[in-house]
RNA sequence: GGGCCCGUAGCUCAGUUGGUUAGAGCGCACGGCUGAUAACCGUGAGGUCAGUGGUUCGAAUCCACUCGGGCCCA
């Protein structure tokens, strides 16, 4: 007789294999038809708010992996919140404007059509191209499984969004905050435009390199009267550059303040520089062997650190223009590998220089124009272009006697990426967000920033140093771009007197044009269609006014966000309850978001943050194209699916920088496999139960009232994993709990409950009941992560369980009740059966060596134990503990430690359930052991 | 060069305030089962805790330096 029909076999139509790449497709299908984000929206419509904020990713090209892992890792908060009953609505958002995306568009055009393209044009092709890259990416982020409001994301191109610029720019600028200032940047003359550093190409050129020696007003005692020379010898702090044309706009030379300097003794004249460079200017200069130094009483040659030089005080006489003098400073860049210690700073003319000028209050000439031209600001050398009076500088100081050497050098140079001709560096009119001034009783930047900053939950800890130092350390920081495809710094200059106008009816006027019609307008109108004609200028009273040309840096922008979203849109709010990007938005949006909310509203834009590490391959390396180690997430979504790809995301410790690679791929889809098989094991047992048929805990067998607990357990641990933001050991728990305490243990045990004992039993019912608790609860816990495999799980689970949720979204969290004073006993007593059971599979592994069984069910087991574990294990009854160990019976006795025999069990194997029992208790069943025989019989 | 951070078995992670032979799961090897079957069960082998030096009775854990890696600056 076949037995098989009278057994309670599993049976489910969930499918063993995954195939995610084609079934993911039809969940996202489903959500849609549904309207999910809609859903779940409105089921928590009274919760508590938990708002994550949308970091924007710039609208420009395929997803990749950190991307996919950012994206990801807030889907999985925004729904453990979601089904945590937090409100918690999801809005997409994308960076639209800058310089990457004008680049591209201008490269597209090429040259030619450049010339002919107005910038309204220039604009709406750029327009276009962003709102392509919006559509690919936001198809890309939902096939990830991310649910958000995909249907109204908020755009930094919106009109509104802009608007959002010119508020906080008023209130900032009204605040004293914002102000008018110079800075060098990337200047190509024959393109007569200011170039960001993405394109800046750098090649190597061969350039001057001239040694100049600038004398000091007054020479210092140390280097003369001290060393026993004429109080009046010349002397010279000696600096080289590679840029003579820089010298006119020289302020200051720059020493680095731990190194030695000497004097060295040359035509009755003093020459102070680095001692460390001695040899090498010498030979430069043509010194010969014997360099003579400036030598003490002792001997010894006299040196000052350049701190001590820089502390005396000393001015040197301008190397160009009459009756200038410059200064000695001290700066961490100064090196000493080449030149001479001592460096020419024109803050006019270089970054470093430029931010020694701010911290020294130095003074900025810049004398050079557009075209590269030298003003009357050049001295002698006014009307040449800065190439042309590179040989003519250098004769004119060999003439008066104030050049020590002159000799070229190769070294690399940036260069435009459009003429690739060399740019110089060029200080010009912007923008600035001043840290540390404001209006009269307003507080100043940096300190409101560093106030808000401690009010702020930093994840992880250490974040918030990365933050404090920064905004600690930082400059001032330059808003203003010489761009096209942007938000223009909101305000105008008065055509007759230059005075910059901005004023509350100018703000007004320009939010009111924004909103009705965007930032394009400013390109296109005049102002005088817009601006109410009250507007006159404060200082001269004129009424014509030209627009300002620059637009604001795109950090601004995406900083605003707080104010264009959080604050306008009606079912978000501000501050929000968490930001979370990776670390290197400390320096980016972390900040411009920080910036632009204390200094418009003295409050910080988020309650938390939390930073996550770079997407590195297996090796911690950076993925990039030299290196071949790129993996791209829509390839793993084709091969694997996109639940793998949570899956590794949930799995990795997201502190530090994130490795993935093929291995892990790998191991992440075996997991996957695992646990799904454990769903599909828990339906395939539960296709004819319904709640109806639940067994109470109290008439529940000891084993299942353990598992109960464990679940709960499970269910405890997972909960405070996601409440701590520690993902990984969500995954890592329900991972264990499948695998150690349901696959290994309590499934295994049961099979024989499940398949054998009546279909209606207390018994079979009682797992059940423990089952549906198992797969209720494990669907819910995964579903933040697994969101495609979840939702499988619970279309596929009995309607009965769904409680008429349509989605495991809509679901809720599970809790899972014990008896606590019965659990901890059961906890206490457990941990020795399962000490028991490692010592019976152990002895079962040795008889199977041994020949002597194959499947434990063929074995008798004798099991000693100390008296104490003996107690524990006496009180479940040798019977229950051999259902537990999976063998034909067991007997127990007491010794010194546990141990376990092996025999072949006495009885036959049972050709119903395969147990090795008497046969033929039943006579009616004579082939049968009794429990089967019992279960045919219908008792 | 500076700031912040990281480096425990092939992989992903545990290792409380320094304290017995450094743990888990996966993978791997071997075995079992064939009523979770492109599944399931068991056993086993894997680590100079990046390296060096130090503090200590005792360090994966504290300190210094070195090496390797990441982000951001320069």
């Amino acid at each position: 007789m076949d037995y098989k029909q009278t057994m309670n076999l599993p049976q489910t139509e969930f499918p063993m294999r995954a195939s995610l790449a084609k079934r993911e497709p039809e969940w996202l299908a489903f959500w849609e038809e549904i309207d999910i984000d809609r859903l779940v929206n409105e089921a928590t419509s009274d919760g508590p708010p938990f708002l994550l904020h949308d970091g924007p990713p710039y609208a420009n090209g395929h997803i990749h992996m950190g991307t996919a892992f950012n994206k990801v890792f807030k889907d999985l908060i925004v729904k453990y919140k979601s089904m945590r009953g937090f409100h918690s609505p999801y809005v997409p958002g994308w960076d639209c404007h800058g310089q990457p995306i004008e680049h591209q568009v201008e490269k597209d055009l090429g040259p030619e059509k450049m010339k002919t393209t107005s910038q309204a044009e220039l604009r709406a092709l750029c327009r276009e191209y962003a709102l392509k890259f919006v559509d690919v990416q936001a198809t890309e982020f939902q096939r990830l499984g991310v649910r958000g409001d995909f249907e109204r994301p908020y755009l930094t191109l919106d009109p509104a969004y802009e608007a959002g610029n010119v508020r906080i720019f008023r209130e900032m600028y009204e605040r004293g905050m914002i102000y008018k200032g110079s800075k060098p940047i990337h200047w190509c003359i024959r393109c007569k435009t200011a170039l960001a550093e993405a394109e800046i190409e750098y090649r190597d050129v061969t350039s001057h390199s001239i040694y100049v020696p600038f004398a000091f007003t007054e020479p210092p005692s140390a280097f003369t009267v001290d060393a026993g020379l004429a109080a009046d010898t010349p002397v010279s702090v000696l600096i080289w550059t590679t840029t003579p044309w820089t010298l006119p706009a020289n302020v200051a030379v720059t020493l680095a303040a731990d190194a030695a300097y000497v004097g060295v003794v040359r035509d009755g004249r003093v020459i102070v520089f680095a001692e460390e460079l001695v040899a090498q200017v010498a030979e430069v200069a043509g010194w010969g062997a014997e360099v003579e130094l400036v030598r003490g009483g002792d001997g010894e040659p006299v040196r000052l650190t350049g701190a001590e030089l820089a502390g005396l005080g000393l001015t040197y006489t301008h190397p160009i223009h009459d009756g200038v003098t410059g200064v000695l400073v001290t700066g961490e860049h100064v090196e000493l590998s080449t030149g001479t210690g001592a460096v020419h700073t024109a803050p006019g003319h270089g970054e470093e220089d430029y931010l020694m000028g701010q911290r020294f209050g130095l003074p900025s000439p810049m004398p050079v124009d557009d075209d590269g031209v030298f003003d009357a600001g050049g001295g002698p050398f006014a009307g040449l272009r800065v190439t042309e009076a590179n040989p003519r500088i250098i004769e004119w100081l060999a003439e008066r006697d104030a050049l020590v050497a002159a000799t070229t050098t190769s070294h690399s140079y940036p260069h435009c990426w459009r003429c690739k001709q060399p740019v110089i560096f060029r200080a010009t009119e912007q923008w600035f967000v001043s840290m540390d001034l404001a209006a009269e009783g307003v507080r100043p930047l940096r300190e409101g920033a560093l106030e808000a900053i401690g009010q702020v939950e930093w994840i992880p800890g250490w974040s918030v140093n990365r933050i404090r130092s920064m905004v600690t350390d930082r400059p001032d920081w330059c808003i203003s771009r010489q761009r096209a495809w942007g938000v223009p710094i909101p305000v105008f200059s008065c055509a007759s007197c230059g005075e910059t106008v901005a004023t509350d009816e100018t703000f007004d006027a320009v939010i009111a044009l924004f909103e009705t019609e965007g930032a394009d307008a400013w390109f296109t109108r005049k102002p005088s269609e817009y601006l109410p004609e009250t507007v006159r200028c404060g200082r001269c009273g004129g009424s014509s006014l030209i627009p300002e040309d620059d637009i604001v840096d795109v950090w601004w922008e995406s900083g605003v966000s707080h104010t264009s979203v959080l604050d306008a849109r009606e079912e978000l709010h501000r501050p929000a309850e968490l930001y979370l990007e990776g670390s290197d938005q400390h320096r980016g949006w972390f900040q411009s978001a920080l910036l632009t909310s204390v200094g418009a509203y003295d409050a910080p834009p988020y309650e938390r943050v939390l930073t996550h590490g770079f997407i590195v391959d297996g090796d911690g390396r950076k993925m990039s194209k030299s290196l071949g180690n790129v993996i791209s997430p829509l390839d793993v979504i084709e091969r694997s699916g996109a639940d793998i790809i949570r899956l590794w995301a949930a799995a990795a410790d997201y502190s530090q920088d994130v490795s993935i690679s093929d291995e892990i791929l790998d191991r992440t889809s075996e997991a996957y496999r695992r646990m799904r098989n454990t769903f599909r094991f828990l339906l395939s047992n539960l296709h004819d139960y319904d709640p109806s048929m639940a067994v109470a805990w109290d008439e529940m067998p000891e084993l299942d009232r353990y598992a109960l607990v464990t679940l709960s357990d499970l269910v405890d641990r997972v909960t405070r994993a996601y409440d701590e933001w520690r993902f990984h050991q969500v995954y890592r728990a329900v991972f264990d709990y499948c695998v150690v305490d349901l696959s290994s243990f309590y499934l295994d045990v049961l099979k024989d409950r499940l398949y054998s004992d009546g279909t209606d039993s207390l018994s079979r019912r009682s797992a059940q009941t423990v089952l549906a608790s198992v797969l209720t609860s494990l669907v819910r816990l995964v579903a933040p992560i697994l969101t495609f495999t979840a939702e499988e799980v619970w279309q596929h689970s009995p309607e009965s369980l769904r409680d008429g949720h349509v989605s495991v979204q809509l679901a809720g969290w599970p809790t899972v009740e014990v008896p606590a004073e019965e659990a901890d006993e059961l906890r206490a007593a457990y941990k020795v059966v399962l000490e028991a059971r490692d010592v019976v599979t152990k002895a079962l592994e040795d008889s199977r060596a041994a020949k002597l069984v194959n499947k434990s069910q063929e074995a008798s087991v004798e099991l000693t134990a100390p008296a104490e574990a003996l107690e524990v294990l006496s009180a479940r009854g040798a019977e229950r503990l051999a259902e537990m160990f999976i063998v034909a019976d067991l007997t127990l006795a007491e010794g010194d430690g546990l141990g376990a025999g092996v025999a072949v069990a006495s009885g036959e194997k049972c050709p119903r359930c395969w147990n090795h029992r008497t046969l033929g208790v039943d006579p009616a069943f004579p082939e049968l052991c009794g429990r089967c025989a019992g279960v045919l019989a219908g008792r």
